[in-house]
RNA sequence: GCUGAAGUGGUGGAACUGGUAGACACGCAGGACUUAAAAUCCUGUUCGCCCUAAAGCGAGUGCGGGUUCGAUUCCCGCCUUCAGUACCA
């Protein structure tokens, strides 16, 4: 028989699903591990062929961990509460569980087509009620929980309020809102209801606060910043302002150190480590205050400054155009320049304000503050280089150690000091910390060590700053105004939110007519009929944002059953944390930091063990699109005709390139016939060809319908088979890395497979092993695989694999090998890859069906592998000139007499004394002439 | 802007710890088989120069420098592309 992929691969599949082959128990007597892929959203389009690297990857992993006698959880699920299904309701008026539901049963159509060893008996869906049911359950947690900084973690509210009875807020060291009263213990027993409620939400770690957003009224929506284009909604161009509104927020800076530290515990790639630390955004500097000058009731501007060094060059504080304080210091005669600054600043988005360090804008407030050590007045500005959620959104700008302050003080004349004597400043500001301090009082002459402790040490004396670490990381908003997420357990009783009961939940996503906001511009739970708790107060209208479901899915997958805890004690205690987790480094700052502080909450509270969800960690790069263009002949007008010119050609013609589908094209060669046939406009299409062929253009962009070059699995698959697109996935080059989709390699494995099968076969294609004893060459040829592919495994370099697998088929090949001995264990060391074709093979040698997945790995025989002699390379000055066999017992003095007794070396060195001769055993020989 | 990553033949990539640059494939060219095509197999294929050929010479891992007997690999400066940037997931 040839080699069937089709007939070969259901076979598989089928045989799999039905004998549960992957179904793992929670008990065992083999060592645990636990593979996880980043579950993916199931959007309309379906998979295409970026979404399954990482999971061949994983996949491959498991199935080698399995050989290796672990007891591997490999489960998969769906992210499915988020936008798209939502805008697609809104635009077709469809429930967006209907469409869900429906693109799940296409992803998992595909996914059963690439062959992986998925449990599929632990699937979850996010939105569904039996899951996010615990994701509302972990949210009650939050609410009812502060974090307790005497103790380093979170503890129940009712021991906070216990604390308060007893002694008020003093002595209570815990994260708080700013604005978190002092009161005696007399004064909270004395609180109503609601002021106790209000109190305690300062403190609780899910809270409302008020945050800016992008509002878009036209659209009667908030807008995610990608949504906003040039202060415009992307959907409908129609104007977005910067808000403010009361928002669901997480008290994730109570983590900030936890996460911090838990960096270092954790076998992650290093940039991603990285990305996660500036994200957290440590730093250590001072918050100072200034007094508003001229003014009864003492106010003060607090800022923070990681170079309190640099206190005697401030020579303005600028503000954040939002700052609470703006209001009240604008003097009437800037009233008006202020309110148009601000109108303009409302305009621009966050990014666009970062992005723009170029052109300086900014207005004068009218009012000063005194500096805390000199006590001189200095000007209050607005601008919008600063931005309101950092630090305390405000600033002491120092325009001769701070670019922005500099540029600003520039363009409005503000007086720029210079404080260090080593301060170059006519072109720029400088930053450096080098020299000693000048026109600084109590700090001249001193350098930047000794001058810190001492302005400190002012400072408090003062009461006018302290040293303090800032976090650039802010409180995670909490809330959206969508539909298609999961409901807030919580309602509202005299504006205070209160939680419904445990036993109420889930609390179901409600009907609603249309899946747009009220006319009143509440979100679009505000339209479900009779949607109140207990027939008498409002629920919480705004839906949890889309990381909520899939901040702890890890532990759903433990015990994806259970209905009466998110997942058993002992579920959790035996699968722990992910041993691996394979994911795209587009969530290193979202997803995985906010796994990792609820994971850090549930251990807190006690429900978990683990500090750190995930141990190991391996990014898969993107895959990108690789678009093909034609290029449509212009006439002399600039008009397009229906002729078109390859691309080889394109300097004799004016031309203008499309798109064309990149599934028409094969080797960027266009498919002549199919492409006329794919629309009426080109069945008479003209083509200038070269060499016959019609050759296209090509480029690298995001994988997307409009740009034509999206690839569907299947259709590979249809083609060449899973286990053909397995490998090729694999093949393209390494996991970590992006690259472009193109096929134009895929012919090779497809070969490799077939010459793999006919191993076993005779020409006449029977299938025919023999008995006989293996050579040296043989054992050879096996030992290096078995321990090439145990080598890329473990360090994740899947690709080099299926180059080394092509060479030892190869190899085979040439040696006419069909031995059993050989062949049999082959199978073993392949099946990771392309387990349908070894499945079949296997019971084809007489063995019993489907236990190829659980045999052992061959053990690695180094004897195999032994040489005694060595090519070794003849460098000239560091170039390779020729190469010499000697025995590897050779010393170094030896071969130095053995290379330059030789001819040709000699040839080489055309009888000079070479300078020195370099000679590293087993590897190499320089002579330096 | 800030943070992170990547640039090697016509293409995807290999070279794992500073030691033979281009493994393995694709494509292309030539050949075998075939009435023909497909499939399959064989040979060649970094570029340039020289040459009937064998052989030889020179350059070469984004660009410019440096360290070293030796650099794709380490260091400094630049350029380009990609990702993230807090309501896409």
């Amino acid at each position: 028989m040839d080699y069937q992929f089709r007939t070969i691969e259901k076979k598989w599949q089928k045989f799999w699903a039905s004998n549960q082959t992957f179904k793992v128990s929670n008990t065992s007597n083999k060592p645990k591990y636990y593979v996880l892929d980043m579950f993916p959203y199931p959007s309309g389009a379906g998979l295409h062929v970026g979404h399954p690297l990482g999971y061949i990857a994983s996949d491959i992993f498991t199935r080698y961990k399995r050989l290796k006698g672990f007891n591997v959880l490999h489960p998969m699920g769906y992210d499915s509460f988020g936008l798209p299904a939502e805008q697609y309701a809104i635009q077709t008026g469809q429930h967006p569980a209907i469409t869900t539901d429906t693109n799940i049963k296409r992803y998992r159509e595909q996914l059963d087509n690439i062959g992986f060893s998925f449990d599929w008996s632990r699937e979850i869906r996010t939105s569904s009620p039996s899951y996010y049911k615990w994701t509302q359950w972990i949210f009650m947690q939050l609410f009812n929980s502060y974090y307790n900084t005497d103790m380093d973690k979170a503890q129940s509210i009712e021991s906070l309020i216990a604390k308060f009875e007893q002694n008020g807020s003093e002595g209570v060291h815990a994260v708080s809102d700013e604005d978190a009263s002092n009161f005696t213990a007399a004064d909270w027993n004395h609180f109503d209801e609601e002021r106790k409620q209000v109190e305690l939400l300062k403190y609780r770690l899910a809270y409302l606060r008020e945050s800016s957003v992008n509002w878009c009224q036209a659209l009667g929506t908030v807008l995610a910043n990608d949504e906003v284009k040039d202060g415009v909604s992307e959907r409908g161009g129609y104007p977005v302002i910067q808000k403010k509104m009361m928002q669901w927020s997480m008290r994730i800076t109570a983590y900030a150190e936890r996460l911090l530290e838990g960096l270092d515990t954790v076998d992650w790639p290093e940039p991603l480590v990285e990305m996660q630390r500036n994200w957290i955004g440590k730093s250590i500097g001072a918050s100072v205050k200034f007094e508003v000058a001229d003014r009864q009731e003492p106010t003060f501007v607090e800022v923070f400054t990681t170079r309190v060094d640099t206190i005697y060059g401030v020579s303005f504080v600028v503000l954040a155009p939002e700052h609470e304080l703006v209001a009240s210091l604008v003097k009437a005669e800037q009233q008006q320049e202020v309110d148009q600054y601000i109108e303009q600043t409302k305009k621009k988005s966050e990014r666009d304000r970062m992005a723009d360090t170029r052109s300086v804008s900014g207005a004068f407030t009218g009012s000063y503050v005194l500096h805390p050590l000199t006590e001189e007045k200095i000007p209050v500005w607005i601008a919008d280089y600063v931005l309101a959620g950092y630090g305390t959104g405000a600033v002491m700008a120092v325009p001769s150690g701070d670019q922005r302050d500099y540029l600003f003080a520039k363009h409005f004349n503000l007086p720029i000091i210079k404080i260090l004597d080593s301060q170059q400043l006519e072109e720029e500001a400088d930053s450096r910390k080098e020299g000693v301090y000048v026109h600084s009082d109590l700090i001249n002459g001193l350098t930047y060590e000794a001058a810190v402790p001492v302005l400190i040490k002012e400072l408090e004396k003062k009461k006018a700053g302290k040293a303090k670490i800032n976090f650039r990381m802010r409180d995670a908003i909490f809330g959206r105004q969508r539909y298609w997420g999961e409901p807030v357990p919580v309602y509202f009783k005299n504006e205070t939110p209160y939680l419904i009961k445990e036993q109420e939940l889930p609390l179901l996503l409600p009907e609603v007519d249309k899946y747009l906001p009220t006319e009143s511009g509440e979100p679009p739970l505000g339209r479900a009929k009779d949607w109140k708790y207990q027939q008498m107060y409002e629920y919480e209208l705004s839906t949890m944002p889309g990381w909520a479901g899939s901040s702890w899915y890890w532990y759903r997958y433990m015990d994806a059953e259970n209905d009466r805890v998110f997942a058993s004690k002992e579920a959790v205690d035996y699968w722990k944390a992910v041993d691996l987790y394979i994911g795209g480094s587009e969530h290193a700052t979202g997803h995985l930091l906010y796994s990792r502080f609820w994971n850090k909450f549930l251990k807190d509270i006690g429900v978990v063990k683990e500090e750190e969800p995930f141990k190991k960690l391996i990014n898969q790069g993107m895959i990108q699109g690789r678009s093909n263009f034609i290029y449509r002949l212009l006439d002399e007008n600039g008009t397009g005709t229906n002729t078109f010119v390859s691309y080889g050609l394109l300097q004799q013609y004016k031309t203008t390139a499309l798109h064309v589908d990149v599934n028409i094209v094969h080797n960027d060669v266009l498919d002549l016939a199919k492409f006329r046939s794919s629309r009426p406009e080109y069945e008479n299409a003209d083509f200038i060809l070269e060499d016959g062929r019609y050759v296209c253009g090509h480029e690298v962009e995001k994988m997307s319908k409009s740009k034509f070059n999206v690839v569907n699995p299947d259709d590979i698959i249809a083609q060449y088979g899973a286990d053909t697109l397995r490998m090729y996935e694999m093949f393209l080059g390494p996991l970590e890395q992006s690259k472009p989709w193109n096929t134009n390699g895929i012919e090779g494995v497809y070969k490799f497979l077939r010459k793999f099968w006919k191993l076993f076969h005779d020409p006449q294609l029977n299938f025919h092993v023999s008995d006989e004893r293996p050579t040296k060459a043989e054992l050879k040829s096996l030992h290096k695989i078995i321990k090439k592919v145990e080598d890329d495994i473990e360090r994740f370099s899947f690709n080099t694999s299926v180059s080394s697998f092509m060479i030892c088929v190869n190899e085979l090949t040439d040696l006419n090998c069909n031995k059993r001995e050989i062949l049999q264990e082959l199978i073993v060391v392949l099946s990771p890859y392309a387990p349908h074709i070894c499945e079949e093979l296997w019971e084809l040698l007489g063995n019993e069906a489907g236990s190829l997945s659980y045999v052992s790995y061959p053990k690695f025989n180094p004897d195999f592998l032994i040489e005694n002699e060595f090519e070794y390379p003849i460098s000239f000055n560091g170039k390779m000139r020729m190469k010499l066999n000697m025995s590897l017992s050779l010393e170094p003095d030896d071969i130095e007499k053995e290379v330059l007794n030789n001819e040709d070396v000699q040839r080489y060195i055309d009888g000079k004394q070479p300078k020195k001769v370099i000679i590293v055993k087993g590897k190499i020989v320089n002579i330096v002439v």
